[in-house]
DNA sequence: TCTGGGGTCCTAGGACCC
DNA sequence: TCTGGGGTCCTAGGACCC
């Protein structure tokens, strides 16, 4: 039987603000400045009725004294790292699952340290208040999704155990859609069944289960009733299967000169990042966002495996071309660079003997230096400068620096 | 809650081949 | 003319997560 354990941040990005400013505790933080929205809100502000999503003017309105800031991914990212840190001094077996939550492979760590997983997860929680100024809930359990349903159970700063034996009376509270993986759609699909609660749902004869779901559904079935099927994975995430960057733009548009313009700046930014990892991508797709949020779709191999725009646009542009509904207003791009793999040595020298890539990885070789020096934007194709002025002054003032323009 | 940005995995169904 | 069976790859899209 394995004991994991789920460890979640409590507020984290608020805590994280609430950390680094003192006197910022006790009061309503929220984050999320940059989009209008609530990310994150301070158990302080929770009290009073914000949640996430929540409008920042209604944030005003409920609570005129808030403290509102931008989310400050990098400051956060430093908390993070020491708090997965900070866990891996009970146990090597950490998963890094998301910025503020982490699964933790504790079997057996109760008898090496000699005291019981309850008091280990007790000490996590004060190491991590003492160094680091915010707090955790932590839930145990013999499965990931257990392990999740407790550390939801109590929060903040909650340490919730759940056994084979004891998990009955959590299921049994927890509605069947709030269980991890269970999204809306299923949710839906349940409650027409007749299944509302996560007991319920782990109730449910193995039979029918194995006839009637798809894996995913078959594996949390499994987990929930205490199998592990999902081991902690504790190999660091370095590399993607795919790179996306999209972008919501008003007023929407149905432009198409515009519309390339935008997506020649997602083009641009995934291959930056592509190239930041040593990636190339073998396919790229499309996505399109209608005004009223339907959206269109399409996907393509490359000839050439690449981590350039001047390659990847002009797929992108024939996707475009099947795609495009002239009477249709967007609201929004995203380009997906997909199949990515490392660019090994023998690659490198084929691609490099690829005329045209020749050129092109020369300049993009000294943008990405240029990028590295003055920031991500400084460089541009001419694609991108069909976009309005005032995002071009916009970035100059951000950056600090003429915006150089290179012909590719 | 009228909605930002970035990921992963799974599946149905058609194309194409033998 | 209506006729087999089976495998693999690809595209489109659904669903879920943070």
């Amino acid at each position: 039987m394995q004991t994991i354990f789920h460890v979640d941040g409590d507020a984290f990005f608020a805590a994280c603000e609430q950390s680094i400013h003192p006197d910022w505790r006790g009061r309503a933080v929220v984050t999320g400045a940059e989009r209008g929205i609530v990310s994150a809100a301070s158990y302080e502000a929770k009290a009073r009725g914000v949640s996430r999503a929540t409008a920042l003017w209604d944030v005003h309105r409920i609570i005129p004294n808030a403290i509102i800031v931008s989310s400050d991914y990098e400051t956060y990212s430093l908390f993070s790292k020491r708090m997965f840190n900070i866990i891996r001094r009970f146990t090597p077996e950490v998963e890094e699952y998301s910025i503020d939550e982490a699964f933790a492979d504790m079997t057996g760590q109760d008898r090496r340290h000699g005291c019981s997983y309850r008091e280990l997860a007790c000490q996590m929680q004060v190491a991590v208040m003492n160094e680091l100024g915010i707090s955790i809930s932590i839930g145990i359990g013999p499965s990931k999704v257990l392990a999740k349903v407790g550390s939801k159970w109590k929060k903040p700063s909650g340490i919730t155990e759940i056994t084979i034996e004891t998990r009955e009376q959590y299921l049994q509270a927890l509605e069947i859609g709030k269980i991890w993986g269970i999204g809306s759609a299923h949710a839906t699909r349940f409650r027409m069944m007749g299944v509302r609660t996560a007991q319920q749902f782990a109730a449910m004869p193995a039979s029918i289960v194995k006839q009637s779901f798809d894996k995913p559904l078959k594996e949390l079935w499994h987990e929930i009733n205490g199998s592990m099927i999902n081991p902690v994975s504790t190999s660091i995430k370095q590399d993607y299967k795919s790179i996306s960057k999209m972008e919501t733009f008003t007023p929407p548009s149905s432009n198409a000169a515009y519309l390339k313009a935008r997506m020649m700046r997602n083009v641009e930014h995934a291959c930056a990042k592509a190239r930041r990892y040593g990636l190339l991508a073998s396919g790229v797709s499309l996505y399109l966002r209608k005004q009223d949020f339907r959206s269109s779709y399409s996907e393509a191999k490359l000839s050439v495996d690449s981590a350039y725009p001047g390659e990847i646009f002009s797929v992108i542009e024939e996707l475009f071309e099947n795609l495009f509904e002239p009477w249709e207003l967007y609201r929004a791009t995203a380009v997906t660079l997909t199949g990515l793999h490392k660019m090994t040595g023998s690659q490198k020298a084929l691609f490099e003997n690829y005329e045209p890539s020749t050129k092109q990885s020369l300049v993009y070789k000294s943008i990405d230096m240029l990028s590295a020096k003055y920031g991500n934007h400084a460089v541009m194709t001419g694609t991108s400068l069909r976009l309005p002025v005032q995002l071009t002054q916009q970035r100059q003032r951000r950056i600090n620096l003429p915006v150089l323009h290179v012909a590719v």
